[in-house]
RNA sequence: GGAGAGGUGGCAGAGUGGUCGAAUGCGGCGGUCUUGAAAACCGUUGAACCGCGAGGUUCCGGGGGUUCGAAUCCCUCCCUCUCCGCCA
């Protein structure tokens, strides 16, 4: 990463609240106090800034002086031996504050988010606390199937071709279940576009370096992505095309919010996850999610949570799939989150809630990092940075099986939730292809 | 892939080595006029950083170079536009 890139917290506001910082930094697994030594690079960093400049004042005064008296003709070779002397010292003087301000990015751009004050305490996915419950879970009067036999049952889901094309972790939909993830992507596009006020985009999916660091998975988690011989990587999620069409700029406040859907294909190498959800489509290299992204300012951010909330909740309801609502601990949250709330669809087979959403607020944290501000008033020049949130609604292959599972029947057949057969054509149910 | 033209403030668009951080227009803000608004007119208005302040530093696509001095000259990369070729 260049050295200048924009670190993600406001470094004076550190110095101004060290204690606030510790505490809160240190709610994140693995994470010490480091306040005093960021404090000290800090330190170190502007006091290099502050020679470098008092050396480049005077070379830029006699350099003027130059011009001048070149203007006045007259002869100027004694002031140009004079800056020359000091080049050695301006020089030397510049790369120390290049370094300095590049070590303190260095360890800016590693740490996380910090918690927002109500995001409960706890270092894993046991201290997450649940919030809300929708629905009554089926009672079956046969032993429920896992998705992975509803879906070779139905000869529409096939895991060994997709082995054979790519290896392990991919899937191959066919006939009935191609149509339905199609189908449920098109139903949750019209929701967020038609009632939830999303702007519909098709991004692109390989992107550079800057908007991966701008949403905050470079420079740390180069590792769980794919990245491709141009130099390109492809997108783990459709947050960072639509989060970083921000980047950059500077907005009016009455231009935000700003709300973005997309469905694309998600990417992730899945390093790290070795031996976890082996089994079936829970966790794919490749899957296809819709995604929902707000651009808001600093006092609306936390409203906009609740609401991108309940546009991921909604699906589930209109699919009617029970679902339960939790808020992840402090420990349990992604990098650039602020406070993130889970939802969670019910697998029979499983007899569990699994994570089918994720909405997050990660406040101005990477809107610091990809340079996107407000104005807060027209006319008032101060700007502030604005407030992203990201939230699934929802990752359309999890969807596909809880679908699978809540609406299996005895004889190998699905029945097609009533608001979506509208999407298939008309279809009811899915019967096993002889 | 080949040939050419470009990338400058919130936006548009001048500027080809020395008070240029940058003309002008739009937009914004303040005012005059108006019952109010619009129009017109006058004034004002780039950003980030350092500093208690005075003030200073950086920024004209990114990076490097030449020079006492670079928006301006050189190298390199990226992007946009026009034409040609190829192609879903």
């Amino acid at each position: 990463m260049p050295a200048d890139y924009r670190s993600m917290f406001d470094i004076k506001w550190i110095r101004e609240n060290p204690e606030a910082f510790d505490l809160a930094i240190q709610r994140r697994p693995g994470q010490t106090a480091m306040s005093s030594q960021l404090i000290e690079l800090d330190h170190k960093k502007r006091i290099a800034e502050t020679l470098a400049q008092e050396i480049k004042t005077k070379r830029n005064a006699l350099s003027k002086e130059i011009g001048v008296a070149k203007a006045l003709g007259k002869d100027v070779a004694h002031i140009i031996a004079k800056v020359s002397e000091s080049k050695n010292a301006q020089v030397s003087a510049e790369m120390e504050a290049i370094t300095a301000k590049a070590e303190l990015n260095n360890v800016l751009a590693d740490l996380p988010n910090l918690p927002l004050e109500d995001v409960p305490d706890g270092v894993g996915e046991e201290d997450n606390v649940e919030i809300r419950k929708w629905g009554e879970p089926r009672a079956f009067d046969f032993v429920p199937k896992d998705h992975v036999d509803i879906g070779e049952r139905l000869g529409m889901m096939d895991f060994e071709t997709a082995a054979k094309l790519s290896g392990a972790r991919f899937v191959m939909l066919k006939g009935g279940l191609a149509q339905m993830e199609r189908a449920l992507g098109n139903m949750m596009l019209n929701i967020h576009t038609r009632d939830n006020g999303y702007t519909e985009v098709n991004p692109p999916a390989l992107v550079n370096d800057a908007s991966m660091f701008g949403t905050g998975q470079l420079p740390k988690f180069g590792q769980d992505l794919f990245k491709v011989e141009s130099g390109h990587w492809l997108i783990p999620t459709a947050e960072v095309p639509l989060t970083n069409i921000i980047a950059g700029h500077l907005v009016d406040a009455e231009q935000l919010p700003q709300r973005y859907t997309a469905m694309t294909w998600c990417f992730r190498s899945e390093a790290g996850a070795a031996g976890k959800d082996t089994r079936g489509m829970i966790r794919q290299h490749q899957f296809s999610k819709v995604e929902l992204v707000s651009i808001t300012t600093k006092d609306a951010s936390s409203l906009e949570l609740e609401r991108m909330t309940r546009c991921a909740e909604d699906i589930l309801e209109r699919l009617e799939i029970p679902y339960r609502t939790i808020v992840l601990c402090a420990g349990d949250m992604g990098f650039g989150a602020r406070k993130t709330y889970d939802i969670e669809a019910w697998l029979p087979s499983q007899g569990a809630y699994r994570e089918i959403s994720s909405c997050s607020v990660c406040g101005d944290f990477q809107g610091r990092r990809m340079n996107a501000r407000y104005r807060s008033k027209k006319g008032i020049k101060e700007s502030q940075f604005v407030h992203t949130l990201n939230g699934s609604a929802l990752a359309v292959g999890r969807t596909l099986i809880a679908i699978l599972e809540n609406y299996q029947q005895a004889d190998g057949s699905v029945a097609i939730p009533r608001e979506l057969q509208h999407f298939m054509g008309g279809l009811e149910v899915l019967e096993p292809v002889q």
